[in-house]
DNA sequence: CGGAAGCTTGAATATGCTCAACACGGGTGG
DNA sequence: CCACCCGTGTTGAGCATATTCAAGCTTCCG
């Protein structure tokens, strides 16, 4: 984890906006979008930007958590284990989604890295008491716990019922549509943001059926792959129409 | 579906309470519990108990709702369908669950009655207005939300990561958790609220395997059938230590 | 260039599925 | 009252899909 430099002093040409959140990523559209100005600027004196490797864990299973954060860039993993180390990725969270289970004192999950990710770290105590005091705030909290339902049951779907290769096809469909894909003649590539292990642990598969599943689908000319983690999709409708 | 005599004349000994809801099994812990008193009196002018029989649909899939509700007894499974009809249960609501995807105007899964339910029929609207009002049913329902959320969480390790025997015996946990069983000489008992066909489609495994492995649980003496229906734990320990 | 980590491929195996037959229980009608 | 039927659940045999285990290949980085 590295700490980035962060100024607290406000920016004349936006006299009310805290210099960090200036040029932030999630101003508008994470929860900060709701807050009133003086509010950021209460929050942002006590935020804190952190960077982060992939794999490295944010948050732990069964450990106290003293703050939340909003997702700047990257993707965060969040997982389960069994007693016997089995795993089990539950959630998937990008920019600008807010990490944390709200009124919480314990995770019963880990959050981790998946790829390189900026978290902008609030502490909970103050985000507790702006989830009081401001109820869009606690609005904009409850549709992304929404959203993340309505996403779980839909994975539920997929987890339970779906083959090897619909999953996979599924799970690349998911990511063309969350990691802002660049569009290029004749279909859209983009950059894995999973191991093929976090791959298979999102999907309950083994690493050697996602590689096989992989291969298939490279073999009949779906996708391209390069470097083994980017992928060039030929055509989404195609894609969709695979994922069962 | 059958009306139920809905009785909207104050109960004179408890002359703030309505009459219908007086001996209503959710007023305290489903989402009337929060409501001032004018305000489920209000509510109680609008709202409308049905019962239905298992199998019965009470929401289908992107079809337009408008009204939520309270289960007020029974057990509603929450499905999703796979174009080639492929299902998956994705969600489990017991009394007093609040039935409805709160600000959807359609819906995205199907709720039928597994067992015989009863429910409590709010209309949308005036709910909508009453979690505008009263922050306290909207703290309740968020509430809800999270739970349900971590529920769905949990079951994603259930259906990725388990065995077929460590699915079951989670279900038989599961159900004896939530459907208050009655303790016994060496055990608790309890009735099972699902067909074998809706467990499968929980568990994303199919009847016969369902069916081999309750047949491999009773062999084993870690359980007891009557009926098909009527299941004997004798030891929820060992359960618990056969869920993986 | 060498080593390590991550990924792919292959062969053998196991777990759960498919298809088919049968059992059980509850309701209906002769 | 029994015969029959239908829905639901169980059991069995063979099969398919995904796993396991083992080897080899890329890619990245020193």
């Amino acid at each position: 984890m590295t700490e980035v430099f962060t100024e607290k002093r406000r920016d004349v040409h936006n006299s009310s906006v805290p210099r960090v959140c200036v040029s932030c990523e999630a101003r508008h559209h994470g929860i900060c979008g709701v807050l009133r100005e003086d509010e950021l600027l209460e929050l942002s004196r006590h935020s804190l930007q952190t960077e982060h490797q992939p794999g490295e864990e944010l948050i732990g299973d069964a450990e106290d958590v003293d703050s939340y954060a909003t997702v700047l860039n990257g993707v965060v993993k969040l997982t389960k284990i069994l007693q016997d180390g089995r795993q089990q990725v539950v959630g998937l969270q990008f920019a600008p989604d807010f990490l944390g289970r709200l009124f919480a004192s314990q995770s019963s999950l880990n959050a981790d890295a998946a790829s390189k990710v900026r978290l902008c770290r609030l502490p909970k105590s103050t985000i507790e008491q702006l989830v009081r005091n401001n109820p869009h705030l606690e609005a904009r909290l409850f549709e992304q716990t929404l959203r993340e339902l309505d996403e779980a049951r839909e994975w539920m779907v997929t987890l339970g019922r779906k083959t090897a290769s619909e999953k996979v096809a599924s799970f690349l469909y998911l990511i063309a549509s969350h990691a802002d894909p660049t569009r290029e003649v004749g279909g859209v590539s983009f950059d894995l943001p999973l191991s093929r292990t976090d791959i298979a642990d999102f999907l309950g598969l083994t690493i050697e059926t996602v590689s096989r599943q992989f291969t298939k689908l490279r073999s009949s000319n779906v996708i391209e792959v390069q470097n083994h983690r980017h992928v060039k999709v030929r055509s989404l409708e195609q894609l969709k129409g695979l994922c069962g």
